[in-house]
RNA sequence: GGAGAGGUUCCCAAGCGGCCAAAGGGGGCGGGCUGUAAACCCGCUGGUUUAUGCCUUCGGAGGUUCGAAUCCUCCCCUCUCCA
């Protein structure tokens, strides 16, 4: 173990905010001192199977304090998660069946097994504890807080205003969040900024148990590649580390050069001075925006594939945007046409390239379809039989074989 | 329980008897420009083999009317104030 010092400054690498940095110095002497691992928190909402790159910026955090020597506690909050984290947006959740969140927390771990050391990581789930309490012991957890310490939560306080529908349930989100730290009795734990209300909710219980209180550290949250909103997939502008190699490559590329900054802050394994340089060279010019995005790409494909797939990932996309060429594997199918002659809206409908014919006739008026590499602007146009490669926008392909 | 406000197309939001498939904005999609970048510009954004046609849509169910997103009745949902 390294003394605690330089512990906190690779932890503080990225982090939003620490509350209190001061404490979390301390509890690093200590756990020095008496060479004790301490206890590292993380929370997951097994409603998402799928991590994207915004989950990752905290299990990155959490390698960090894998490293260090400390213990994660990788807790999937099934039990919570049947009630329903308000978090997202304004709508109240869905609650899911145990069968649901059991079969999400799998894949959730495979993926994160990616980044974490499985041999060294803690898996629990909230249930185990929930699930045995009385309803005295829950009803006694209500108490613990009042309404207008609820109504400070920004989510709260912003659907309140909106007059939007806040139920009773949602109030105890907080709570049992917290409750899981107290369970745990956790040294540390690890959140994104917008989890501050929850992860303070922990020290507050914790206080109310007797029990020593938590760090909170906060992680910022990744913009999604629109590079307004959180990544997210509700907004459709995540990158998940499980897509192909060729979709984590290529919507890497599609991002704005300030945001691959950003991106590269929270998300690259290069050194702060290598960013340094990176940042100093990008602006006085004497890298490419474009180089550097294509290496950060590169490193990201390559960190959930292989380097081989980062290999042709980098080589298919040269070749189809530059060289403006083919992807080297279009998907193929065969299309039943019951006349000679088929009316391409039908065909690209059909296909699932449209979503309707009328979708499709609009495309075409607007020169976004082509076949055999020829534009086609006749909305009208009927094919024969045979085989057709039809591209439709920038990047969709199919090889149909009408028969 | 009482009084009031409100539920419109993916989202926000106008419309308040025909000119409404429904303004405007966002998002998305297509085109241009480029580094498939961002920004910017232009166009499209209910379905239907292409139609001054037909069909479905304005919380739900009925009703009034030649005609309803718009008026009436009942119901469901949300919010505010009072209890």
């Amino acid at each position: 173990m390294i003394e605690p010092e330089r512990q906190l400054d690779i932890i503080k690498r990225g982090v939003s905010e620490i509350i209190f940095e001061k404490e979390l110095l301390q509890k690093l002497t200590k756990s020095y001192e008496t060479k004790t691992p301490l206890k590292i928190k993380a929370g997951f909402d097994p409603t998402a199977p799928d991590i994207h790159l915004g989950h990752t910026v905290l299990i990155e955090k959490l390698r960090h304090f894998q490293e260090l020597g400390h213990q994660v506690y990788f807790l999937i909050g099934d039990f919570t998660g049947m009630i329903g984290d308000p978090t997202g947006r304004s709508e109240t959740r869905k609650p899911l069946t145990k069968e649901e969140v059991l079969k999400n927390a799998e894949t959730y771990k495979e993926q994160v097994f990616k980044i974490l050391d499985a041999n060294k990581t803690i898996v629990c789930f909230n249930s185990q504890w929930f699930e045995a309490m009385t309803a005295m012991e829950i009803v006694r957890l209500g108490s613990l807080e009042t309404v207008a310490r609820m109504l400070e939560r920004e989510d709260f306080k912003k659907r309140f205003q909106n007059q939007q529908p806040i139920s009773i349930l949602e109030f105890y989100y907080p709570l049992f969040q917290g409750y899981d730290s107290v369970h745990l009795q956790s040294d540390v734990e690890l959140g994104g900024t917008d989890q501050r209300f929850n992860l303070l909710m922990g020290r507050s219980m914790q206080k109310a148990f007797g029990q020593p209180e938590q760090v909170v550290i906060m992680m910022p949250l990744l913009e999604g590649t629109d590079g307004i909103q959180k990544m997210s997939k509700s907004f459709g502008n995540y990158i998940g580390i499980s897509e192909p190699p060729k979709e984590i490559y290529g919507k890497l590329m599609s991002i704005s050069d300030e945001l691959m900054i950003r991106y590269y802050e929270l998300l690259s394994h290069i050194s702060n001075e290598e960013l340094k340089a990176l940042k100093e060279g990008i602006k006085n010019g004497s890298i490419h925006p474009k180089k550097a995005k294509e290496d950060l790409a590169y490193e990201i494909t390559q960190r959930y594939w292989s380097k081989g797939h980062a290999d042709a990932a980098r080589e298919e996309f040269e070749r189809i945007f530059k060289s403006k060429g083919l992807p080297d594997d279009i998907p193929e199918v065969t299309y039943q046409s019951k006349d000679d002659e088929t009316w391409i809206a039908q065909i690209l409908k059909d296909t699932g390239l449209c979503q309707s014919t009328s979708e499709a006739i609009r495309l075409i008026k607007q020169g976004g379809l082509s076949i055999d590499d020829s534009k086609i602007l006749d909305a009208n146009l009927k094919i024969k039989k045979g085989q057709y490669l039809i591209k439709v926008g920038k990047r969709r392909f199919l090889r149909v074989l009408v028969k």
